[in-house]
DNA sequence: AATAGATTGTTGACATCGCAACAATCGAGG
DNA sequence: CCTCGATTGTTGCGATGTCAACAATCTATT
């Protein structure tokens, strides 16, 4: 494949990235919530019942755990979660929703579906599924570089 | 389509625009620089011969032009580019690589186009075109929506 | 049990980002 | 020529992100 191709795909992926993350970034305002805080919900409210680490959370949202603090800080503050002491593990918190948080992910789900939805409507499912295999490929050679020297 | 694999490919995209991005900040940091000024580097070496000016580059970034500010602020101290007064406009300032930059320039540009070569080896041709008209759809369907309400 | 080595969450320094408000400047219409 | 609306770069505030260093705590090994 020659390399102008590649620019423009891998141009295509950035730029792409970026727009959604801002027209997410729209949705979410009217609710209060950025896009980094829409994630720690949708992990929270489909993860296991008494809550996840701010460890875990990092690894999920592949942020360093130093990020979680501030970000479980101000939804704290907010009262969409609350830090649980894990029984097991003096050190860690248990992340847990709060009732104001699932009443607000079951707000915001639906409409981040919708939006899915329309941005994904003008696509068949092969284009869909040969896309998700070329993304995955891509992945892989980024990760496969391994920093020479 | 059904919006799982909606969810899935908006994921993906968003995952593999985030892998990109952490893969080049670890190329780039050898050199002092960070995505953001690679890019900036990017436009005035392909650019105009007499520069750009903030809030072209804002533009071309997709950023917003108060983040130039800083961004110009740090690459002058590094002595990569300087802000020349521009002769027709005096609330403008044309941002120009110094020989600083231009060397710079010349040294991470071949090892940028080597990383974008490895990470698209394992792709044909086709694929990266159709994936290519995906990713335009992806954001027609973005920018389409419009916020409702 | 005691110690050495990981791990967890926090903090501080720095770099991007958006947004809102400002002064300086431009440009067009009277 | 002069005023009014638009544009440019800057600044301040808040959020997110990395990285390095730290204290508290766990865990494994002796």
């Amino acid at each position: 494949m020659e390399n102008d191709l590649g620019h423009e795909l891998t141009r295509a992926v950035l730029t792409t990235a970026d727009t959604f993350l801002r027209e997410g970034q729209r949705l979410f305002r009217r609710h209060g919530l950025t896009a980094a805080q829409y994630n720690v919900l949708s992990l929270l409210a489909t993860g296991p019942a008494d809550g996840m680490s701010q460890r875990e959370l990092g690894d999920l949202l592949v942020v360093d755990r130093s990020n979680v603090t501030g970000l479980v800080d101000r939804m704290e503050k907010a009262g969409w979660v609350r830090r649980a002491d894990d029984p097991q593990d003096r050190r860690v918190y248990r992340v847990q929703l709060t009732a104001a948080g699932r009443r607000l992910w079951s707000e915001v789900a639906p409409l981040y579906a919708q939006v899915v939805a329309q941005v994904t409507a003008a696509l068949s499912e092969s284009q869909a599924r040969a896309t998700l295999k070329v993304l995955h490929k891509l992945q892989e050679g980024a990760v496969a570089w391994e920093l020479p020297e």
